[in-house]
DNA sequence: TAAGATTGATCCATCAATCTTA
DNA sequence: TAAGATTGATGGATCAATCTTA
């Protein structure tokens, strides 16, 4: 009984009530669906989703172990172990054995990956300027970086 | 927490590099992670998940239909249409067929719902003054609301 | 035809259990 | 026994397709 076409104003006001009282939990995961979202499209014409992407920015540094990865992005080995299966079969990265530990895979990022992850960059820094409407963004980007370090430690 | 003594010193500092290239998009996700996780022991506890616990914040006002609630919470009527189903099977709401429309499926909170929602607000509380290491709380709420409000219309 | 809800397939993440190699 | 990686089950979300009722 609440969504009709009685919406002619302020719309936006009433998305804001709604949200307002939400758990920060909540305002977060709904923020993050909504940044990414606007991205997606993008990356799935490079074969790429978001989890592939941020691995591919860390292995632009050099090779790494799957559980050096993970730990890098901070997910578990079994998140870790999927998301490489997925960017191996679409061509950004490979798996080769270590040959002096044969328990240890070493992921590699191809030519494939290295274009892939330039194209999407340059595309971020294009889509993030939407978030504009966060005033000081600089600051906000701080906060969460905050909130991270400290509650992972 | 990631228990090598090799890290006597500057682990936060090394965590914070890592993450401080990242789109904003994963740091978000990531944050939204962290704060939901510390969170899911307790609610477990209660029969309840956080997609639970956002739709009878919601039904806490009145029944609502399926799409009214998905239009709330924010998520498509496919996604409400499993967390309700998850809900009923737990006893924390109730779905009852509209007489007039039957097409519709009117959403009811039940008292075991009305008693875990008191539970969860009142541990929230607790929970979210660990995120105190955000300096000025309160605009980061309101930075989070104004990304979702703006983006989402 | 359209509206409301459900089911199937996919992706990201988790934990628990397993398999191989050290 | 332990370390590194994989597989199975589950939860949260999406889109596409379907089913029932208006």
């Amino acid at each position: 009984m609440r969504g009709d076409e009685r919406e002619v104003a302020g719309d936006t006001d009433r998305v804001r009530a709604d949200v307002a009282s939400w758990p920060t939990g909540r305002l977060l995961s709904m923020a993050a669906r909504m940044v990414e979202s606007r991205f997606e499209g993008f990356l799935a014409g490079l074969e790429l989703t978001h989890a592939g992407l941020i691995c591919l920015h860390h292995l632009a540094g050099g090779p790494l172990s799957q559980r050096e990865l993970a730990q890098l992005c901070r997910v578990t080995d079994q998140t870790m172990s999927r998301t490489i299966e997925r960017i191996a079969r679409t061509g950004h990265a490979e798996r080769t054995s270590d040959t002096r530990d044969r328990r240890r895979t070493v992921v590699t990022i191809t030519g494939k990956g290295i274009e892939a992850l330039a194209a999407a960059r340059a595309e971020e820094r294009l889509s993030e300027q939407a978030l504009g409407a966060v005033d000081d963004y600089h600051r906000f980007r701080q906060q969460l970086i905050t909130l991270i370090t400290v509650a992972g430690s």
